[in-house]
DNA sequence: GCGCATTGATGGCTGC
DNA sequence: GCAGCCATCAATGCGC
């Protein structure tokens, strides 16, 4: 599958395994943190759910608030568009 | 790839030809449908820029106009979930 | 929703939003459009896969069938270059 | 932002809006986390990607390791649960 | 077991 | 013309 022609002093084809270790471990770890706190999302939800609140629901306002955060944020971007496209103007 | 045993009349690994043939011709027809209408859109986005119209600015100002009336819908079903959750209790 | 009558030298950061607006609307309506027919494809494949039919392949198959047609038109393109490099349009 | 104190049995519509607010605020902080780590992840694809390495790649990687190891602890689950059958717990 | 929700992969579009 | 961005689409995992 490789072709390896050496056309310097440390082959061109090389793979710098060290490095892309590095990288790759360091993305498994964020991953595992990642999931841990996915794992913590899910024990809320099931708690808020030991106490009665629907789920359901609570996703659904989750969902709604962020749509409100998103949009406020458009908001404020649209304005810079504005203003830069009046600046070019 | 196929094991052919006949198990009834017909074969059992037997596939309606004509039938699968329509469902994939009608589903390329609507996909050139579709097509047609994303070039509209670039036509018409094409059209505003030849009238001097910031087309970063129009998608900006599309994409939140869309996020307004998701958002009015999403109120709408939380809405529902809230009546529901309280027909439940 | 403006009216400008005046489109002077110097209003010059003056947006013709009539004109605006009808380009925004067209642009939604064909989204809206384009929306309709995805909508429609996925219907498609449902009922497919509600006949037996496995959506998997069937994506497939149209897949290479779409290969296939913009292979044989690339090929008619370049049919067309050089029949037309020979003087031969 | 409500303070409940009656809780009595016919207040059957009543929501702990304060135990619900807890609750919704723990998840957005946990969301807010989880996404910052997505973020260090797609940073640290695009430092390996400027350093010559394949992204795509990198994922199959991690995908291959990551299956490895499912594997390696459902081998050893089901070692336990041999040992636990054999009274070896 | 099914449907839903999230996440990853791919292809198209835009801007440099 | 190509790289980065974004929207769409397939796949996996989760909860009901």
């Amino acid at each position: 599958m490789n072709k390896p022609e050496r056309v310097d002093s440390d082959s061109i084809e090389h793979v710098d395994g060290g490095h892309l270790r590095a990288f790759i471990e360091r993305i498994e770890r964020l991953e595992e943190e990642k999931k841990a706190i996915a794992d913590d999302i899910k024990e809320v939800y099931a708690e808020a759910k030991g106490n009665g609140f629907d789920v359901k629901v609570m996703r659904k306002v989750i969902s709604l608030r962020k749509m409100d955060r998103d949009k406020r944020i458009e908001e404020e971007t649209i304005l810079d568009l504005y203003l830069a496209a009046l600046g070019d103007a």
